[in-house]
DNA sequence: TAATATTTTTTACGCGCGTAAACTTTTTTG
DNA sequence: CAAAAAAGTTTACGCGCGTAAAAAATATTA
């Protein structure tokens, strides 16, 4: 590594020995030189440390390398997960990700839209608030700017959405619950943020309905994105009005299936799928600390994989086609059962 | 909001009536001109928008108002927490934050270092990989780049660091622990990735020195960031090595101990401070899923609050001061006991 | 109202790089 | 080996904004 300090392209054009503007097709794609180019240039990038100013190279070129991540709720680690694997996508496939969250609030994801907005980026990956979003920005952020919506679908909004099968999740629950004891009532909230609640519910009362089964709806009190404590607080009250129907419970969510299981360990309830106990509790997301609960969770898993490829992948075919696809696909995948001890 | 387009600060200008220049300094300190010409701006800005190019701008400012936040994993619940509230508080002070995580690799804190770089940030807050970063590379990066540590310090490195008082961790829960019943043993990894953690070991042996105390150590296997389930082998593996010398164990930190719960759980081994109970557990971080275990856990909570607002003002004084301060501060917030039901 | 201080305008240049066009060199092809 | 194709060089301009300097306009003060 050499002593001398390269301040820009032109300087490094001189100590290379390779004009300026093929050092810029360089770097916006190592292919386009020949290889003996190439060679050259990388010997002297190993000599001196050199590299173009960001800034300047997005200024000029029409389309930079970012990519946009947004979640509702980093701080959730099913979101933490999932945005972890499409990053780690994004940089594979040479951009520049960049993680937002909008904590929950509409008014922050309008920020972050803005924000997204001005450093132009390629395309942009967002899970919308849901009900709480702002449709009416983020219609037009999709309109301005390549976007793909994942886990949370709203319709028609963006270019294609890759999101899980909710029905999937809750057939398999259901249909193993069922099976293997009594069927299950349904544990949600009751004003629910994310619209796969919805449809987890809508799936839930369609499958019982299938199978014959008189559904029961525990639609439990509380807002925002404190789902845990929502959980517990709605078992404890469940458990104090004396309202419980089933000795089954499917949770609408892993978060809210914690909270649940601290409610049952509050209020004395043993839990488990072995005899004697007094609930079963299965849920869905596999969210990371499911196989921690105790008993450990039964649930549906998101197929975490899947998911994120197929967005990263979608949001390249996008920004390849130039910005809008033929149709706007909706990619669901289907979850697969995690058999554990508390169901 | 009129239909005109506006594509630069020039055409914006003239449809505003106010030289660019001014305009120019609006947009960088919007205190900076006269009021009425400040009006006239948001004025016009209501009726055209109009932003500037962020990378014309960041190409010719000599500092950016971005920031970097770095942390090793955003998947813990305990660092998506924190860099959620230092992020709000950047935002606040008029900056634009980045949220990086290293996921646990040095490789890729490495990239992130790199990736900072090239975004000329004015500043960076960075909880580093501890024992797995690389020392020379992280070293460079600071004498570069106006860097602020938190949470785990490394000697000398960076202009300030801020964290939490493992001493003061450590002596109320072992301090609480002896006071209302037997003296706590010690679990922890036996390679522990953090400082944070090395410096908790120390300190649970001092205490104990100096309540006249015999310490026990249980070093568990198991590397990575996968602490849950290295907390629950851990445990299974103690009970069935007949290892435990305490009815009391005092981890390390909450993850450990979510999966050392996990594991007593499955074992038959029931926790709480009731009596009749065959074991107590108490622990470190009130990571936020910590009152939701069963039991909930008793543990020492992080001053989460004064470490971020703390982090965010060191980082401020550093950035306005120039880049140096005048010698490295090391803050150090106590914790707050958190009493719950497992001990 | 005159003198002074402050703010804004005008003019001009620079930042680092993308990129187009015409030309030159190197490589490939028959 | 000559002709064609491909790649690199030279030259020149533009992107959108920061910023310095001198001149002009406006505000403040006595």
């Amino acid at each position: 590594m050499s002593a001398r300090k390269i301040r820009n392209m032109q300087e490094f054009a001189e100590v290379c020995g390779i004009s300026r503007p093929t050092l810029s097709k360089y770097f916006n794609d190592p292919e386009s030189v020949r290889g003996t180019t190439r060679a050259r240039i990388e010997d002297a990038l190993g000599q001196y440390d050199f590299r173009p100013n960001v800034y300047a190279i997005n200024q000029n070129r029409k389309l930079t390398r970012n990519v946009g991540i947004v979640v509702p709720f980093l701080s959730d680690p099913f979101f933490s997960e999932i945005s972890r694997t499409i990053e780690q996508r994004c940089i594979e496939a040479g951009y520049r990700p960049t993680l937002y969250s909008s904590n929950g609030s509409s008014n922050r994801e309008n920020e972050i839209l803005d924000s997204l907005r001005s450093i132009k980026p390629a395309g942009v990956l967002i899970a919308p608030l849901g009900r709480a979003s702002d449709k009416s920005a983020l219609e037009k952020f999709c309109t301005d700017v390549p976007t793909v919506l994942f886990d949370s679908n709203i319709d028609g909004m963006g270019e294609a959405f890759i999101g899980s099968d909710n029905h999937s999740f809750v057939s398999q629950t259901v249909e193993y619950l069922s099976r293997t004891g009594e069927p299950p009532g349904f544990f949600e909230m009751k004003h629910p943020a994310n619209p796969n609640a919805n449809k987890r519910r809508t799936a839930y009362l369609d499958i019982m309905h299938q199978l014959g089964l008189e559904p029961h709806l525990y639609k439990i009190e509380g807002n925002g994105w404190g789902f845990e404590e929502i959980g517990r607080a709605g078992a404890l009250s469940l458990f104090e009005r004396k309202a419980l129907k089933t000795n089954t419970i499917l949770c609408s969510n892993d978060r809210l299936a914690i909270g649940l299981l601290a409610g049952c360990y509050e209020a004395g309830m043993t839990v488990g799928r072995a005899p004697g106990m007094d609930l079963r509790v299965a849920s869905h997301d596999d969210h990371p600390f499911s196989r921690f609960t105790c008993p450990s969770l039964t649930t549906a898993a998101h197929d975490y994989t899947s998911v994120s490829n197929d967005s990263v992948a979608t949001l390249m075919r996008l920004i390849e086609s130039g910005g809008s696809l033929a149709r706007r696909d909706e990619t669901l995948f289907p979850a697969r059962l995690i058999m554990r001890e508390s169901a």
